[in-house]
DNA sequence: ACGGTTAGTCGAAACGCTTCGACACCATGT
DNA sequence: ACATGGTGTCGAAGCGTTTCGACTAACCGT
């Protein structure tokens, strides 16, 4: 491999002109531009990253931190995480993948402190997450994907829960539904305060009784077998619900599938919503899911470049947006079977 | 940051031999070791692992070559990109997203002659696949998730498609099929010699033949309706047919729901046995996929492992495993429906 | 008592780049 | 004619390691 000694010796000038050509730190005359250029092209030159990293002490690494062990990610985790890549790509960074579960955060620490990455997208936030204390303490930047509790001082892109909440909530009442219940994440992720089970219930609670509809809340594990037990369960205990909110794309095929078994047609007899999911994951289903579709996309683009607006230190305005779900009515949801007699 | 020069100022030892504690090539006594030990307890030492890396011409960075544009990653690729990315951790290795769709290479060779990675993972393998002669070229060491057409003097792990295919015909043969159609990928990933679509043909034709049964074969795009489509012109064309053999997720889910639909029972009138799927995925649906799943989680660790072996000049031998799905018997196959009768 | 190892340590030279200070050169405006 | 200031270039000092050659002291067999 042709080093920049190399270019600057073929070129007949100094080293450090050759990488002012490159990084156009300082000016270089167009002429001995174009001889630098000749040589490297003859050379079939290419900076060496680490050397550069170096140098610069910027390596252009950012690091992505998924807990890996819980339930490994999701679809749109996938999508998150080759949008993020192809971002960081984009931008001349790389994105490497640490998948830790230590929850004393000394593997993290450690990784971090090597100065490997220059950043971190911090996937899988939870409430009070331990990740943050760590990252601030080391002097990391990062950017969440995802929110703690109170995330302002943070950089931050996640989805818009509550919005979505709402937005399907208006996507089901105004099909007549009153008697709607919530199909959530297991009960362990809402007691160790994963965003999207905390929030998703809020929102719901809220909702629901603001419009003085009463609040049915399941958790349940991420499988279809969770899910049809949990059906089952609703069937019995809330014999009135028309419409079922899920969130847990596994639940929610074992959730039809139950519905299906009883007898009950889709979506005469009960609709079904799956929010946080994807259109693509809805289309594996007959009939295909009414979904409210996740912005894996975009949110791990914006992760990367608010991530590399901080490193850089431009772009100083601080990263708190949120992205709502986008509802793609299909074939699971319509309206109400005729209203029974709602005294309780 | 303490560097290992403070280290060693404050153990009172030379920069070098603290070095030589850390990697052990050259022994330190017992007694410096500890107190370059305390040394960096006390500090808190870090290795820098970038200048480390211009030093001793080794990253321990893999990159993780895969073709972004092609309808994204799949459920499997989910698995394999983690179990990958974990072996790798655990070796002290990193691993890196490369998102890369040039035909051309081009911004593949530059981002390899950047020098970054010590060797690279390439997945999505076509038969002809023009990366291998790229990283031959660059003289990076590889391994394939795949396999090209002549593969033995590369290194390679891949799914044994030969095996599965007729382990998946010995599944539904014992139940009495003899009329099996295949529901492929797309069309266009046959013609681009994408390594799964052309092996898993090639075995059902040599397999069925073999077995002196016709073959049927439809190809079809990754998406339910495709598989619709597909399974309604397979039941005009080929009434006959008891059996569906699958290696296409999205298209499977539309074909059950489109025999579902044309009021077939499955498996009473029509098994359905997908290949090269998860379990995970075989659970969304209802009855429950009878599925071959695939070796992600295997094909990841041994795909690195293989790399860094090469990349480390141990372990002489190359790797050369093909691994077969695993059966997981579930609710989709049974026994054929009463023969009628074979002649055409 | 004597060459030959070996364990243990050191200093210095890479590794391939970025970046800083310095300097020469030429065009300005006065 | 002269300071002023931007352009364009160079040499050298890092960046934080690994690794090589060399040296010392202890230990071996004879």
């Amino acid at each position: 491999m042709a080093t920049m000694h190399d270019v600057a010796n073929l070129a007949g000038v100094s080293l450090s002109t050759v990488s002012y050509a490159l990084t156009g730190v300082r000016p270089v005359s167009e002429k001995t531009r174009a001889r630098i250029q000749a040589a490297m092209d003859q050379l079939g030159y290419q900076r060496n990253a680490i050397a550069r990293s170096l140098a610069s002490r910027r390596t252009h690494i950012l690091a992505m931190l998924f807990p890996a062990i819980e339930r490994g990610l999701s679809g749109t985790a996938l999508e998150f995480v080759t949008s993020a890549a192809e971002t960081a790509r984009e931008r001349g960074y790389h994105l490497v993948l640490w998948p830790v579960n230590d929850q004393e955060g000394h593997e993290t620490r450690e990784l971090l402190q090597q100065g490997l990455a220059d950043g971190a997208l911090v996937m899988e936030v939870r409430l009070d997450d331990p990740r943050v204390a760590l990252l601030h303490e080391v002097g990391t930047p990062f950017t969440l994907i995802g929110r703690t509790e109170d995330p302002d001082t943070l950089h931050y892109a996640d989805i818009d829960f509550e919005t979505t909440v709402r937005d399907a909530l208006d996507h089901l009442t105004a099909l007549g539904h009153r008697d709607i219940a919530l199909l959530s994440h297991s009960r362990a992720s809402l007691d160790a305060g994963y965003g999207p089970t905390v929030r998703v219930g809020a929102a719901f609670e809220r909702y629901m009784t603001e419009r003085g509809l009463s609040v049915v809340v399941r958790h349940c594990d991420e499988s279809a077998d969770a899910g049809r037990i949990a059906t089952a369960g609703l069937a019995a205990s809330h014999p009135r619900v028309t419409a079922l909110m899920t969130m847990n794309d596994a639940a929610t095929f074992g959730a039809m599938a139950e519905l299906l078994e009883r007898g009950k047609r889709i979506p005469d007899d009960m609709s079904v919503l799956s929010i946080v999911s994807s259109p693509r994951v809805g289309a594996l289903s007959h009939p295909r899911l009414t979904t409210m579709s996740a912005p894996g996309t975009e949110l791990g683009r914006l992760g990367v470049t608010s991530l590399i607006a901080q490193i850089e230190g431009t772009g100083a305005t601080a990263l708190h947006t949120l992205i709502p779900c986008r509802l793609d009515v299909q074939s699971t949801t319509g309206p109400a079977r005729l209203p029974m007699n709602h005294t309780p």
